[in-house]
Parts: structure tokens; C-alpha cells; sequence
DNA sequence: ATTATTTTTGCTGTTTATTGCATTTTTTAT
DNA sequence: ATAAAAAATGCAATAAACAGCAAAAATAAT
């Protein structure tokens, strides 16, 4: 048997089954597990389905095909979640909020950083999934279609229930005297939610929202610890906001 | 003999075999080995055929078979998520699973119908958030990195306290005797309490699957309320299910 | 027709690839 | 902590690929 034909039969049973054992495929095709391990190796280094510890899986859901190629502002949302990276370490339990700028955090993990992370955005959930070295945990509840979130009261009981070291949150609104706003009555729920779930917040927010503000209030600019922008901390810009309790990043 | 000649049979033993072994050509051609190295690594240049190691093989071969789409055997799916439909109704509440099928039901979920869905597949959710009438809750929980599925205990938890009228599942295995089993015992814990959540069960399968089995079980054949394949219902490859209690479709 | 030239073919020895086995190390589960 | 399973490593046997060469066959030129 040609090991082209070996490596196919692989694929075939990777692709239906979802998973392989290595010893059931060596048994299957009638060759020793040393040849099976090594068509796996090569197949997994082909990107054609991913080695396990004892089997193989397929490749079919990890592939990202999500990539989001129109977001406003990215080179400002890429450099805040540059700096927001910088707060994560080994071993500390997060929340990563949705939004454009969490995602683009989410999307900045290095793979070798080991923490774990709750999140109830969808894309955070997905791209996170990528990171071998990440705990994800997704709050359930009622999906909103447009963010693509949890919401509602469920997904408020559960975050009741957790409590993260950080929280990194996106607003809609920021204004250092009325605080963070929102135009959704529902974000904002949701939002005091994380807030009080984390023991310290950072939110990540381009200048452009800086001094805006709208109907309803998530919270007061104090509750927040640490604000990352784009801009260089010393940036007059932030000016406002510097009498506060608030680390500037 | 002429070399064209000779080139053309091994094409067409590579076209009638899909692959040949070099040995076998010099024999039946009574050349040298070399002869036909050489005649197959022309072949290989004008595109006609791959060689591999040991032999050469056809090129629909790998192309045909290996995914020129992300997901195999689509074309089975696509027709089982159409049959799948069928059971849909405005109003419904019902539960889909994550695996290939059940994202393919979801992708083809017409956009008038009304009906909530709960899923722990992050696909899944993201498929149907593109659904306008379509109600998602996401069954939170841990994210597993292979499935991008809700998994642990918390998932089991959350889904003992729904009840659905439909739920449609997948499975990794399927056998009329063995039931359901699968490769995972955390998997087979959460599709017990999905059929447990649900007053019919319907399981999407394509044929491929039949008459395999694995080590753990989820369920017996007998809990499955529906099963849909690729097949006509009447197919004689269904024939050992249809002493059960099955409504095959 | 004969010779020269090119192409094809088979052979030789050498290099490389594949495979299975034995042993050690790592990972996993109990 | 311990036992079991899997992965990695090194090794040897076998098979295949390759390069170079010379004989044979086909082709071209005189």
C-alpha cells in the first residue's frame, strides 16, 4: 500500500469521525503504529488535521475563517490592545469584553501565555479557542444578533457568579465627568454586571469616544482603573482625565 | 513496445486504479523498473498522473477526495441538513449540536423562519445570529479547543434545566445494535443530557457512519426518535434499523 | 546502404526513503 | 505516587530513487 493511499484513509476517517485513535487506524490499515504516528506528524505538519496525544482530530471547526477585514480603526485598536497585552500573565483569570478592540486583543495573545479567560462575545470565544494556552469560558444566555454577545438576565446571573482579576471592557460612550455611557439599556445592565464581577477594570477605548456621552450610565469614571488608548499617555488629549483614580496606558 | 504506448496503459491503470505500484507496471510491461520510473516521471511533468513514492497515483484522486472544501463529504450534509428543515416549524423550540452536519442545518435555516434555538456550538451560534427570526441562547460553559462546543459539568448542568421539543444531534458513531457511542466520555456525558433535554430526538448522520462504533455509548438506537442520512429512506443500507422504532428519513 | 547522431533502455553502485523494532522519555490516568 | 499508554529516538533491513555509463535502437545525414 502506497502511503499516499495510507495518508488519504487517514483523512477519510479523521474527516468523518471527527477524531482517530492512532492504534484503531494501525489496525484498520494493517501497518505498525510507528508508520500511522509518522503519516500523522506529516499530515498534521500539512495542516490537514491537527495531532492529538494517542489519535488526531480534524481540522474542520479550527479553521478561522472569521477573519474580519473591515474594522474601522484598526491600527488604533491594534496599538491599545498592544498595550492592554502587556497587563495579562501567566496564571491570572480575565474576562475580555465584545467588541472590535477586545477582539482585537483576543486575536494579539501570544500562544505561550497561559491564563484563563471568561468571555460572552462569540468572536472572543472563537479566536481565543485558537489559543492553546487559554481557558475559555463562554457565559451563556440570549445571543444579541448584533453584537453578537450574550445578554440578558441570565447572562447577568452567571457573571454574578464569577469574579476575575481583570476585566477588560469597550464602551460606547466615555466622558471623564459623566462617566461610561451607553445607548442600549441592556448593555448597560450587562456591563455594571462585568464591572462588579472584576476586581480591577481596564477599559479600551480610542480617543475619537473620548468626552462622549449618551442616554444611559454604566458607570462612573472611577470605577475604571486603568483607560488605554492609542495615545501616548502624556497626550494632552487625556488631560481631562487625569485628576482621576485612573492609570493612563 | 513504444514508449507512448506504454505511457498510455500506465495512465490508464492509473485512471482504472486510481494507483499503481512502478513494480507491478515493469512486470505487467515486461521493461525495467527504471523504464517505468522514467515514463512515470514524464507523466508526473506533463500533469497526467502524481508520483509518489513506490508508484504513482491518480489525480482526481487526491483532489476529489481531499478537501477542496473545508468540510468533508459536504454534499451528504447539505442533503441531510435539507431534510432536516422538514421538522422546523415557527414557534419551535429546539436544540442543535455542534459537528459539520448541524452547521450545515443552521447555515440553511430560511430567514422567514421563526423559531428559538439553543446551542453550545460556537459555529453554531454564529451561523444563526445571522438568522433574523431566529432567537439563540448559547449554553455557556468551557470552551473546548477541537469542537469550539460548551463542555463540563456547567454545560451539563445548564442543559438539565431546559427541555426542548426537537433537538438535533450528531454522533461519532452509529451502529443498530451498539447505539450511539462516541470517542469522548465528556462527550457522551453532554449528549446524554442533551437527549434528556429534549422530547425528540433527531439525529443527522451520513452513511458513511453506519454499523461503526466506539468505546463509550451515549444512547441506545431506541432513543433516537429521527434519523437522517444522505439516503432514500428505503435504501437496503438502513435495512438494520428499521426493525426499531426509528422514523428514518 | 552506411555512418554518425540522438534517443532510449537496462545495468551498476550509491544515496535516500520507508518501515518496523527496541529502548528511553514523556504524558496520562488512577 | 504509581502504572499504563503514547511519543520520541536510534537503529537496521528493505525498497525505491538517482546518477552515470554503455549497449541497443531509432533517427538523420551523406
Amino acid at each position: 500500500m502506497l502511503k499516499e493511499e495510507r495518508q488519504q484513509t487517514i483523512l477519510n476517517e479523521v474527516d468523518l469521525h471527527n477524531r482517530i485513535l492512532l492504534t484503531d487506524i494501525a489496525e484498520t490499515l494493517d501497518v505498525s503504529i510507528d508508520t500511522v504516528r509518522r503519516d500523522v506528524k506529516e499530515l498534521d505538519a500539512d495542516q490537514k488535521l491537527r495531532k492529538v496525544h494517542g489519535g488526531a482530530i480534524s481540522l474542520g471547526f479550527t479553521t478561522s475563517s472569521t477573519r474580519n477585514t473591515n474594522i474601522y480603526a484598526l491600527q488604533e485598536k491594534t496599538k491599545i490592545a498592544q498595550k492592554a497585552l502587556s497587563l495579562l500573565t501567566d496564571g491570572s483569570v480575565i474576562f475580555i469584553d465584545g467588541g472590535t478592540t477586545c477582539l482585537e486583543l483576543a486575536r494579539l495573545i501570544p500562544l505561550d501565555l497561559e491564563f484563563t479567560c471568561f468571555t460572552l462575545s462569540l468572536p472572543v470565544a472563537m479566536e481565543l479557542s485558537s489559543k492553546p494556552n487559554v481557558t475559555v469560558i463562554f457565559i451563556g444566555g440570549e445571543i444579541s444578533k448584533d453584537a453578537q454577545i450574550s445578554i440578558g438576565a441570565n447572562t447577568i446571573h452567571n457573571l454574578s457568579e464569577i469574579k476575575v482579576d481583570y476585566s477588560f471592557i469597550g464602551t460606547g460612550y466615555v466622558d471623564s465627568k459623566y462617566g461610561l455611557t451607553e445607548f442600549d439599556w441592556d448593555i448597560v445592565q450587562l456591563k455594571k454586571a462585568v464591572i462588579k464581577a472584576a476586581k480591577k477594570t481596564v477599559l479600551l477605548c480610542i480617543s475619537e469616544k473620548l468626552n462622549s456621552q449618551h442616554r444611559y450610565k454604566t458607570c462612573d469614571i472611577n470605577s475604571i482603573n486603568t483607560m488605554i488608548t492609542e495615545l501616548e499617555p502624556e497626550d494632552k488629549l487625556l488631560n481631562l482625565f487625569r485628576n482621576h483614580d485612573i492609570r493612563l496606558l
